[in-house]
DNA sequence: CGAAATTCATAAGCTAGCTTACCTTATCGC
DNA sequence: GCGATAAGGTAAGCTAGCTTATGAATTTCG
């Protein structure tokens, strides 16, 4: 099992072919695995967000893809997202309105928090399973019922402070 | 001090005339403690946000105030906002891309989690600094240097649930 | 008084996120 | 073959979040 051993931010150098495809092999497994269609548009998609690890908005996924393939209308990447983030293989960032390629293998339910780069602009995940159950249980002691949570840190990667912020700028 | 005794939602039948009179009287002390401008415009976009305990849209705020004076400009209401924000009388609400009037007296670097009811909109605040030490610790871990978080639930508060989701459609 | 800073007005515009509506195509099971 | 479902194409549009640019009005302060 690669995907346990990932470091939470890749290293600027890593070998990103590597990723992506263990990335499209992964959905393809777990597509398969529930009978779900896992179509050329849906790979493409995918694919573009595998790019970076970055978040990409809807129309930096077309900008994207335009460049190897006709120019896509927002409505099919946006039902390819749909897809793609009702399967567990993309994640919406509330905090920036775009998607991530999740790069781990995690449940569905699984509670992550995202780290957001503001020098570079990668988003890593860490679990988040014990703090979330911690806020919820304190939402719970006010009343609220909660669904689904939102953590979103910002701040700057590992390898940005070695870098010196660079992009800071 | 009445603040600190205020739940985090406030009932349906509250007085909120009381609720909106205390949080510009205290947008007023901040603002006059830090030789801040407290203009009429920033006091009405504040007014506007206290409405009700939903964050608005910019083009809400917008909306509201035109039916008590002419009506703003988008720019004019952003510069009230940033101000109103800079000086931590109002939250921004990353998932919703809106607005939120702060109720509570909470020191600007007190980290906050916001409870979101899906059913009537409102938004509550609660302390999340042990949790959020939690997360920065986890995120340190890997290396990542945490700035700012954002932690937004959404869920069901306890008069939604009592009512019985009234307004879910 | 006059220069600088703050605040706001006015006008215009861009982007991009997201949707509605409708139609074609392909696949699959009956 | 045929109806149903799933996937995608096409066209158009809306909103609303946010910005750029410029200039007037007011205040501050030397």
């Amino acid at each position: 099992m690669t995907t346990a051993a990932k470091p939470t931010f890749p290293a600027p150098g890593h070998d990103h072919d590597r990723c992506t495809a263990d990335a499209i092999t992964h959905a393809e497994q777990i597509c398969a695995g529930r009978a779900q269609n896992f179509t050329p548009i849906r790979r493409q998609v995918l694919r573009a967000l595998l790019s970076s690890h970055r978040p990409l908005g809807a129309y930096e996924v077309i900008d994207e893809l335009a460049r190897v393939m006709p120019r896509l209308a927002p409505i099919t990447v946006y039902r390819a997202l749909d897809f793609l983030m009702q399967n567990g293989l993309v994640h919406r960032i509330e905090s920036r309105n775009a998607f991530l390629a999740c790069a781990h293998d995690h449940d569905d339910a699984a509670a992550v928090a995202f780290l957001i780069c503001e020098s570079c602009g990668s988003v890593g995940e860490i679990p988040a399973a014990p703090v979330a159950q911690a806020l919820n249980e304190a939402a719970r002691l006010t009343g609220f019922a909660p669904k689904l949570s939102v953590v979103e840190i910002t701040g700057i990667c590992a390898h940005c402070q070695a870098a010196g912020q660079s992009l800071s700028a």
